[in-house]
DNA sequence: CATCCGTGGAA
DNA sequence: TTTCCAAGGAT
């Protein structure tokens, strides 16, 4: 089984700026586990397409996890921005910075010590034993759920049959190449074995599958429904100073946005109180800032003031006209800006 | 085990 | 327009 999925890595594997190829490894050349762990991260619920800039960024301007490790926070929340999930980027510089002090910049190497560090679970820490250690650990991430369920035609919906599809994803992991075998099994879940209209004819697995056997593949995995996203409301104020200054506060470092620099906002729900950060006479945006997060729907009301240049706001900082960078902010964040730009010349 | 936590592309 | 989903982790 691994053998036929390893010689069809060999000629198929993508090309990624992370990835030490098949070729390459023959040739000896061993994967940086600092690259390996920051693209695992990033990679976390997120796109190839996606990340391939915010990596080459990241490694770009903080060539060592060192280097990372005495980045500003501001810094590293900021080179997020527009990634999502910032817990991510929270845990990542906690994650450095535990390595720079109590693993002398050294990554551990074990499954077992990769665990411990923040932002590690049980997938980042198969792949990074596998891809950049070439340990026999076996990763189970969405791909590898769907080409399982279907390799074996199991209808369990998920999450119930993750025990059952983490054993048999241990028992195809083969001891030769593992590194190469986790790619591969991941690269097939990407670009054959997808979630809609898999290209079965060219599968190294088919004559093994029972899902396609059964007539069945297309169907799973099976997952439990989802519950439908509520809508909730809030307002969010955009005030500039009269030097051109801008108000924005760094949010809480828990919960939504955590850690993230954003508007003044009320609070989102069902009915919000409005919540302006100085007093003022406000503007509203005849448009709604409108955007999805992963459980609820928000619909923002945008405010804008002009204020003079001795108020002090209940809450946040200005930040200088040109100390400004829209894309340091979250997405919600520049919608809200993008709306607002017109009103403030 | 359930919920929370972003975003953008595809269909 | 809405839904689905992508190399998940923390609580």
């Amino acid at each position: 089984m691994s053998k036929s999925l390893l010689a069809w890595y060999d000629k198929s594997a993508r090309e990624m700026p992370w990835r030490v190829g098949p070729a390459e490894r023959r040739q000896g050349v061993q994967p940086d586990p600092y690259r390996i762990w920051l693209s695992e991260v990033m990679l976390q619920q997120t796109t190839v397409a996606a990340v391939k800039s915010y990596f080459i960024a990241f490694t770009s301007r903080w060539p060592k996890v060192t280097d990372l490790a005495e980045a500003l926070d501001a810094d590293v929340m900021s080179a997020w921005a527009g990634l999502g999930y910032y817990a991510r980027a929270r845990n990542l510089l906690k994650c450095a910075r535990v390595i720079a002090s109590e693993h002398d910049g050294v990554f551990p190497q074990t499954y077992e010590a990769l665990i411990k560090l923040p932002g590690i679970g049980p997938y980042t820490a198969s792949a990074i034993s596998a891809i950049a250690f070439d340990a026999q650990s076996t990763v189970v991430d969405g791909n590898v759920e769907r080409v399982v369920s279907r390799l074996y035609d199991i209808h369990t919906p998920l999450p119930a049959s993750k025990p059952e599809i983490t054993a048999k994803a241990e028992d195809l992991t083969p001891p030769q190449r593992p590194g190469d075998y986790a790619q591969a099994i991941m690269d097939l879940g990407a670009t054959i074995c997808t979630p809609r209209n898999p290209v079965c004819g060219l599968c190294p697995w088919r004559a093994q599958c029972a899902g396609w056997a059964a007539g069945t593949h297309t169907e799973l995995p099976k997952k439990t429904p989802k519950t439908p996203k509520p809508t909730r409301l809030g307002y969010a104020y955009v005030v500039r100073r009269e030097d051109g200054a801008i108000l924005l506060e760094t949010r809480p470092d828990k919960g939504l946005l955590g850690g993230m620099l954003g508007w003044p906002c009320s609070d989102w729900n069902d009915a919000p109180e409005p919540a302006p950060p100085v007093t003022a006479d406000w503007t509203e945006i005849g448009e709604e800032a409108r955007h999805t997060f992963t459980h609820f729907h928000l619909r923002l009301k945008v405010l804008c003031a002009t204020v003079d240049q001795n108020t002090t706001p209940e809450t946040g900082n200005f930040v200088g006209k040109h100390q400004f960078m829209p894309k340091s902010l979250p997405t919600v964040m520049r919608k809200v800006w993008d709306l607002a730009k017109p009103t403030q010349g």
